[in-house]
DNA sequence: TTGAAAGCGATACCAA
DNA sequence: TTGGTATCGCTTTCAA
């Protein structure tokens, strides 16, 4: 049984397919009376226009594109569950591409989402070589980056506000009293992170602190790296009390860490951790972390992409949006405190 | 600037479309030298065929569709992830659609995929009422079910041997001496959850053991609704020593649970998981759990899917994988044991 | 072998 | 207002 098509609609419905064209898109001239005798038999039909064939006269494909490092992430996965929802709110659907950070990927995709005419993109992950910039600089298609940002990129961006997030961390773990601070960092490539860790590092100056470089310790973004290097830093004689983690996953690692050392958390260590993932809820203790208004970024950044594209030109804007600390169990005044 | 056409090509090499489309497609006679000098051309002008004009012929649209409960759940994130990449390898791209179990969700979700003419649609979610079923046995679109399975639809299905996971559990519980055990399972819609449930069972009465209904609580997927559970077993008087739970969620609810009440795991109690999740690694004790051989399920429902609809007719055939078991650290024989 | 031409299912312009 | 028709980019007969 074949699909029905707008000729199967317009012959049932005595008229061109024009008019009925016009009235799938409410546009042209149609009498009131023909419009109706019309709906009613797309109706009857249970005709649905097919959107490959308007898609190849240049209409929207309804689909978009959203890259991020990897899905499978907790926080990425976050992300595409909440990019779907919206993107289905509005009619659209959402074509997920895990990048790996690898540039062959990125470019791969990049390419792929363009041939198959999303009527946008999303960009979570960092861009990496030149490859994918100068492809998305074509501006074929309408960008917007989401937690994350880039002045190399001709697209608005909507982002927490990593440095605010970075100091709120610092202020937290200040204010119950430490003074030995180290982090775990992600690749500085990811300027999120970079972010994170200068408003954590402002914050302490303001409080007459100095982050030496040998306190920041880069990591792969993996439970396993995180308890590496968490370790590495607490074998230290100068072992730090409290650790600012870039994301949850560090973070979970250095409660591992911890742990293996016989240190315990709070007591011993004070972790914090970014993002609010579910692995902050389900770490014992459970992690004190900063939470990304995701929801709020991602509603705003499908905003972007396929709303107005904006008379005006399309300007490049940034949205900020402010952070919140979330206290859990991981934190508290260090050991050596004065009660 | 335009997209390089077929047209383009045809007529930079001096030849008709037909031709050029012939060489696309492998399809057709043309003459070697013919052919090289197409091939030469398409590669100069860097021309990609729109996959938008070839699917509206009838073709491929190179877009699977993925159905799946919630994309933010860990054990989807995964699955997705591996559907990402199995179908990226072989040229296809996914739409990811959560679908709360939702009906309406999932109602709304197979009209639009069918709508975006995917070529096929792979679900690893419960169908809910009929409205779903029906619409998918038309057969307008190839199936298959991953990690689960369904006699009423037309479909083959590719999952883990979940009664072996369950008896795999008990066993090695009662192997630690465990004989007062209990299960936290899913809604019973779930059949995989059901099957975890029936073996464990059978592998108790293979032992002698009996399970009692009222050692089977019922939980919402979430690690609040886990604890909550856990924590309703945990004051009995004649408490559990052991605890079987069908995903890592419930089990690291159950963890939280028992550590406010002040039971050690796995000291006091153990718990077993179920799916191997990167939850399993993050909670404190780490999770013993169950692993279903996702990678290979995966790739192999979707050799199903995209591969040679199998001359004979497609029978529907069931592939059941074997689970493994990963003994952590949330196991031990229970705290009453001689020995 | 090759290519002209008829679709595929919409949109859009332009006469009527 | 209407409807005829060209067009989008590709596949597929079917003559030549």
């Amino acid at each position: 049984m074949r699909e029905t098509t707008i000729y199967d609609v317009a012959k049932e419905a005595g008229v061109s397919i024009a008019s009925v064209s016009n009235v799938i898109n409410g546009k042209g001239k149609v009498s009131a009376k023909k419009r109706e005798e019309i709906r009613a038999v797309m109706e009857r039909l249970n005709y649905r226009p097919n959107v490959l064939a308007s898609a190849l006269m240049g209409k929207k494909t309804y689909t978009l594109g959203l890259l991020v490092p990897d899905v499978a992430n907790p926080f990425f996965a976050e992300i595409a569950r909440l990019v779907e929802d919206h993107a289905h709110q509005a009619g659209y659907s959402v074509i997920a591409c895990s990048t790996d950070n690898k540039d062959e990927r990125i470019e791969r995709y990049i390419r792929l989402l363009k041939r198959k005419r999303v009527d946008g993109l999303m960009i979570g992950t960092g861009l990496g070589g030149s490859g994918a910039l100068s492809q998305l600089k074509e501006k074929s298609v309408p960008l917007v980056m989401i937690a994350r940002g880039s002045d190399l990129l001709p697209a608005s961006s909507v982002l927490t506000d990593d440095r605010s997030g970075g100091a709120g961390a610092a202020r937290h773990l200040l204010g119950l009293g430490h003074r030995r601070l180290a982090v775990l960092a992600e690749n500085a490539k990811v300027t999120s992170s970079k972010d994170r860790v200068r408003g954590f590092r402002e914050a302490l100056a303001e409080a007459g602190l100095k982050l030496a470089e040998a306190d920041i310790l880069v990591c792969e973004t993996s439970v396993a790296d995180g308890e590496r290097a968490a370790g590495e830093l607490l074998r230290r004689p100068d072992r730090p009390t409290a650790l600012f983690c870039c994301n949850d996953m560090l973070a979970a690692g250095a409660l591992r860490a911890a742990k293996r050392l016989g240190i315990r958390v709070p007591g011993g260590l004070s972790v914090v951790g970014f993002d609010n993932t579910i692995l902050a809820e389900v770490t014992d203790p459970a992690l004190t972390t900063i939470a990304q208004p995701l929801d709020r970024i991602v509603g705003k950044a499908l905003e972007l992409l396929i709303g107005e594209p904006e008379a005006g030109g399309p300007e490049r804007r940034r949205f900020v949006m402010e952070p919140e600390l979330i206290v859990r169990e991981s934190t508290a005044p260090p050991p050596d405190a004065i009660g």
